[in-house]
DNA sequence: TTCGTTGCAAACCCTTTGCACGCAC
DNA sequence: GTGCGTGCAAAGGGTTTGCAACGAA
């Protein structure tokens, strides 16, 4: 099962022209194995749980480096900190802005009929959604 | 004309429960004078143009401030700055993700029919729409 | 050998904070 | 005098960079 799973991360980095090298699928691993949104820092933390194994900048370089091959998707919603989306799908987010939560809505419920003329000489490149909310008894 | 201005920023202020010292009026005049996006480094640079008028600290201060009384948006696009927005009515961006330009979008343009449920114990705060692109010929 | 990858630490940049001074009521 | 507002400088925290060491082809 590891193994399988193993595998399959490194055919996916392959199949976006990336080497799968032991750091990038540890990172892959952490990234994916749970479907939720991760920081940096996080996934420093979560690949270094045991022991030391990948080192800050090597995540930071990493990240960046799926971002370009589309692997994963950046949210920027809280000014602090930037963070990624294992969910490359089309959908757009809830965002508590105390407890710093996001979580997914998916794109059909929140679809836009149509969307506006883009600017002269520009080209459409994503679309975001994000739909702030805050805990209701604050 | 200029003294007229000085006033209404200083009712504008007032309105809010905002005391209208010397250095948020000349803060909250750079908001207003152009109703474009600015950064805090913007808003120093611009208040500063002639002579050193007012420290960082205060121009953080009393963005955080106008934020809270809701004299202006933020606008959490690019993950390296925040960007202050002296529109408050319900309208979107474009935000180019090469240069950083970001410009409005009429909400009536991209109006969601229907938001969904929100999460449980959860209040609205706001939405946010962004429409990234990048130049043409990139 | 050669080139891509990694690690460490320092540098960077925006933002926040601590604390003393100054002004208004 | 009391309290809010301001300024300066330093700290803070996430991210990026420079460069040497490493490893696979």
């Amino acid at each position: 099962m590891k193994k399988t799973d193993t595998k399959t991360i490194s055919d996916l980095l392959r199949s976006r022209g990336i080497s799968p090298t032991s750091q990038r699928i540890k990172i892959a691993t952490a990234l994916f194995s749970e479907m939720t949104h991760h920081s940096a820092d996080q996934i420093l933390a979560s690949v270094n749980r045991n022991k030391a194994e990948v080192s800050k900048a090597t995540v930071y370089n990493t990240l960046s480096l799926f971002l370009k091959k589309g692997l994963i998707r950046e949210v920027i919603v809280d000014p602090s900190k930037i963070l990624y989306d294992p969910n490359t799908a089309e959908h757009h987010h809830f965002y508590d802005v105390i407890t710093g939560e996001l979580s997914d809505i998916d794109a059909s419920v929140v679809s836009i009929p149509k969307l506006p003329p883009l600017p002269h000489n520009r080209v459409f490149e994503g679309l975001d959604i994000i739909i702030r909310t805050r805990p209701a008894t604050a």
